[in-house]
DNA sequence: TGGCCTATGTATGCAGCGTATACATAGGCT
DNA sequence: AGCCTATGTATACGCTGCATACATAGGCCA
């Protein structure tokens, strides 16, 4: 089995996650329907067939580069969470913020991650446990923030999902093209975002 | 020019309002990706190139249909506001509610509308113009309950910004596919929405 | 040390797609 | 009646995903 290897001729050497680089460049330039797997062969200048050794199709490539966004992102949140401390309050924000700024920061990942043309479930079992993971971690910070008493009382899994619609729609505004096209700029609409999405969480918070 | 004919022969005679639904249910059933103008013009009987008289290529199909979307849903979210009477909470609600009911039961127009694989704005400028209408409404319902005490002061595109990514990502969510990847059935997650953006929405409340 | 095994590449070809070009038809107007 | 134009068809090209058969080279064992 060959090392990482300069290409000395013929073999690679390091094809697959070169495969997944270019693969990702493409799908940041044209979107997934713009990743085309010869052009990547052609552009680490193997042969058109070459990806296939190294992944069955390409939908494998693209669930491949879904996991590593998992991958990424998880550990994000977690931090996220765990920077905030005990404060379940400050942990809900961190992580949502932190979800917002993964988005924005790799959107490419993002939209093989959940969007809808995200390689399916049914046929990469693994990416449906990443998708749990992340529900859960904001679950948690929503139910810590009622414990302390920061947010009121409610069905968490009902006030989590909303959240999950504000921050995804958020993500999926901006990479989506639809933040310009309301004639935000990337820092309008992130100030935006902050001022609004602050009177926005009050109705979350406990009464008293 | 033929009238509305039942298929003579050769002639379709009423081909491109049928490419359109033929269009649209390929779209329904396999995504934006999914539509190939040969198998729409297959399902049609007629060849091929058939389409290329009516569309100057598969994406200005698209846009048409994009288009009707638009015809469907502005007229909507003008109704529900006017349905409210001169209320502005009420008219900001309706106009919210009125928005993810068609997203939801219009999947293929709303991605054909709002996704990332939209047709560009630069290419279809007739676009933009409703992207900034809908937009209006939402602001108009906000200024109003703003105007009327009901909702706190603040800068209102900004807030209507953070409500459309509310409603954008609930749609975006449902449509693909997010929903049911976190467990959630459509009435779990349209009863989760209701009672968690109530909550939320206490947060644009006028303080006294 | 030499030869085989397997991983990883190449060569070639097919089918499906968007789309260009040239030709066919038919319905309305002069 | 006959021409014009809108709208269809026939055909072909290039690009794409992908399958199959062949080539190469590095590691392992005799």
């Amino acid at each position: 089995m060959p090392k990482v290897s300069k290409r000395s001729s013929y073999h690679h050497g390091n094809l697959r996650p070169a495969l997944k680089a270019a693969a990702l460049e493409l799908v940041e330039e044209a979107g997934i329907g713009g990743l085309n797997l010869r052009e990547a062969a052609k552009r680490l200048g193997v042969s058109p067939a070459a990806p296939y050794r190294h992944f069955p199709d390409k939908t494998a490539l693209l669930a491949a580069l879904a996991e590593d966004g998992f991958q990424m992102l998880l550990p994000q949140l977690e931090d996220a969470r765990g920077q905030a401390g005990e404060d379940g309050f400050a942990s809900f924000v961190g992580v949502g913020l932190a979800f917002v700024q993964f988005g924005t920061e790799h959107p490419a990942h993002f939209r093989l991650m959940y969007g809808a043309d995200s390689p399916s479930r049914a046929t990469y079992p693994e990416l449906a446990n990443y998708d749990l993971e992340g529900f859960r971690i904001l679950c948690d910070a929503i139910a810590r923030a009622q414990t302390q008493g920061t947010f009121r009382p409610g069905n968490t899994r009902q006030m989590a999902l909303v959240s999950f619609s504000l921050v995804y729609g958020a993500v999926s505004a901006f990479i989506d093209g639809q933040m310009s096209r309301l004639g935000f700029s990337r820092s309008e609409a992130e100030e935006a975002l902050a001022a609004g999405g602050a009177y926005l969480l009050n109705g979350f918070r406990a009464a008293d």
